[in-house]
RNA sequence: GGCGCUAUCGUCUAGGGGUUAGGACGUGAGAUUCUCAAUCUUAAAACACGGGUUCGAUUCCCGUUAGCGCUACCA
């Protein structure tokens, strides 16, 4: 391997549709793979379905590759408008000319033949396989037809699709994760090269046929990809062999499930990287995650890493084979092993747009005050869209509520809570300027002293009178939050407008 | 139906012919705290089944079962 060519592996995304976990995770071990070995990893854009491919979408999946971290040596989109590369084009839909001319190559070799049979005839043959417990492959009648006859038929302007003609002896491939997979001659049938075009105009190759020509071209030595093209995969190596092509290694990597142990989909909730972003996950925790889906750290305990420690330890070899069923838990413990690392600028700015219209309300500076709010309710959330809910307390106070919900009045009704909202009430009433956690703890004190109540009894009223819930952040870190947010014009009570409001005064 | 892939705690995984089968998430308990979150300590929790091979299989082989994938002139 020492002596060999460099490495070059590839992702190969279709632009027809949001980059999913599962496509992101085939890029990241791509990506890992190239970065480990020293060779070179690149994006190729596999858009020959030109009805759903679309320009936004290859905008798009740039945008959450480079989110994720993962950079490429050629291929479209490159950090700062580097050049693709010497290998281009990288858009299958720019490579049809290439296509064509190797289609052209293995016809003329007798490698490749016409096949005339119309979709009903095959269909035919696959149902009459199925009745007779057969593989459902083509017969291969096309075959060997003779000059005059293939004359014939294209003289009546008889479509034809270009298949290979597969040599009958096993196919089989190196997968690093999986080992020598083999599949018997009769279970491959000669697969079609180009679809069959009316009259004489060039057909379109298909994907098989196209995957394998970029990738010999593009020397790509290691196929990194989902294991739903192991079956493809013969086919493919069938064709490297019509070309004399060296067969890459391969490298198949399982399914990701969901919770119900069936492929993950938009089924299961956000499944594209670009939600997961909205969501406000860090993307080196959803690295993280995706690279411990289906990898672990050859001391079997490691389990947080940066993109850059990672690129120095993964390896194809400990990629396990079994499906793996995507854990949101586990990825909101990443997350949240991240937040707390993270930052805290950073934080701030990522956490901005979910307070957007609040903050814009603002008549002096909220960015110090922003950054304490953060800090007092980023431990409680496992991703930063559940930040607004965590601030509730403080922006959107509501007495009613507080008295109304059915967790507070219980403890609402209580004799102790009644007294010691009335001493609470009366101090906010007399006291002058911000109740500061100083002032606050010495009017508990006396409350405590005076009415013999003490913990929850004590506290619970009061916090439910002030944020409207029995739980939350210290009153240490929430006071001042408060006060002070209260004369920032972002319509946050004060204390004293809390208290007025709860007791109705 | 055919072909292929897969099978260790609920989940992600380590391990590998003789181990107290390890770690992490999650869950339970405890500590701390007015409470929640965070944090710390701690507990419970797994080798799918049946045959071989072997002195000995969770580990190797075969089969069964189950799950998934492919079975297109989709990608």
């Amino acid at each position: 391997m020492t002596a060999e060519k460099k490495i070059r592996v590839r992702f190969a995304p279709s632009p027809t549709g949001m980059v999913h976990v599962g496509n992101a995770r085939t890029a990241l071990y791509n990506w890992l793979f190239a970065r480990r070995t020293g060779g070179e990893f690149l994006l190729r854009i596999e858009d020959t379905d030109l009805e759903r491919s679309e320009a936004r979408y290859e905008a798009q999946l740039i945008e959450d590759l480079h989110w994720l971290g993962l950079d490429w040596d050629e291929g479209p989109g490159r950090l700062n408008g580097a050049p693709e590369g010497d290998f281009g084009p990288y858009r299958q839909s720019e490579r049809l000319d290439i296509y064509a001319k190797h289609t052209a190559q293995l016809l003329s070799e007798g490698k490749a033949y016409r096949c005339f049979c119309t979709p009903e005839e095959l269909e035919a043959e696959r149902k009459l396989a199925a009745a007779e417990h057969r593989p459902q492959v083509y017969s291969g009648r096309c075959r060997n037809l003779n000059s005059a006859t293939i004359e014939a038929n294209l003289t009546a302007g008889k479509p034809f699709a270009v298949r290979l003609k597969i040599e009958d002896h096993p196919l089989r491939f190196h997968d690093l994760v999986r080992g020598e997979v083999e599949f018997a001659p009769e279970t491959v049938s000669d697969p079609i090269l180009v679809r069959s075009a009316s009259g004489t105009s060039a057909g379109v190759p298909v994907y098989n046929y196209v995957v394998t020509v970029d990738d010999a071209l593009m020397g790509i030595t290691h196929v990194i990809r989902g294991d739903d093209h192991i079956s493809n995969t013969p086919k493919q190596v069938a064709i490297y062999e019509a070309f004399g092509w060296k067969v890459p290694e391969f490298a198949h990597l399982s399914t990701i499930l969901g919770a119900d142990r069936e492929r993950l989909s938009k089924r299961h909730g956000a499944t594209s990287i670009a939600s997961f972003r909205e969501m406000g996950y860090l993307p080196e925790a959803l690295v993280n995650y995706l690279a411990l889906l289906g990898w672990g750290a050859e001391d079997g305990k490691t389990e947080t890493f940066t993109l850059d420690e990672l690129a120095r330890v993964f390896s194809l070899e400990r990629v396990t084979p079994s499906p793996a069923v995507f854990d949101f838990d586990k990825l909101n413990w990443l997350n949240r092993h991240y937040i707390k690392l993270a930052d805290p600028q950073r934080l701030a700015a990522l956490a901005q747009p979910y307070f957007i219209e609040r903050l814009a309300r603002a008549t002096a500076p909220p960015e110090g005050w922003f950054a304490r709010l953060l800090t007092l309710i980023l431990p409680a959330v496992d991703h930063l869209d559940q930040l607004p809910a965590k601030a509730a307390a403080i922006f959107d106070y509501n007495a009613e509520e507080a008295r109304a919900n059915p967790e507070n009045a219980p403890l609402l009704a209580a004799e102790s809570a009644q007294k010691v909202l009335a001493e609470f009430a009366s101090r906010v009433r007399t006291h002058l300027g911000p109740v500061t956690p100083e002032v606050f703890k010495g009017w508990m004190n006396e409350i405590k002293a005076a009415t013999g109540i003490k913990g929850k009894e004590l506290f619970h009223p009061v916090r439910i009178a002030l944020t409207g819930a029995h739980s939350g952040p210290e009153f240490d870190k929430l006071l001042p939050l408060i006060e002070e947010g209260s004369s920032l014009g972002l319509g946050i009570l004060s204390v004293r407008q809390r208290i007025e409001q709860f007791t109705g005064v």
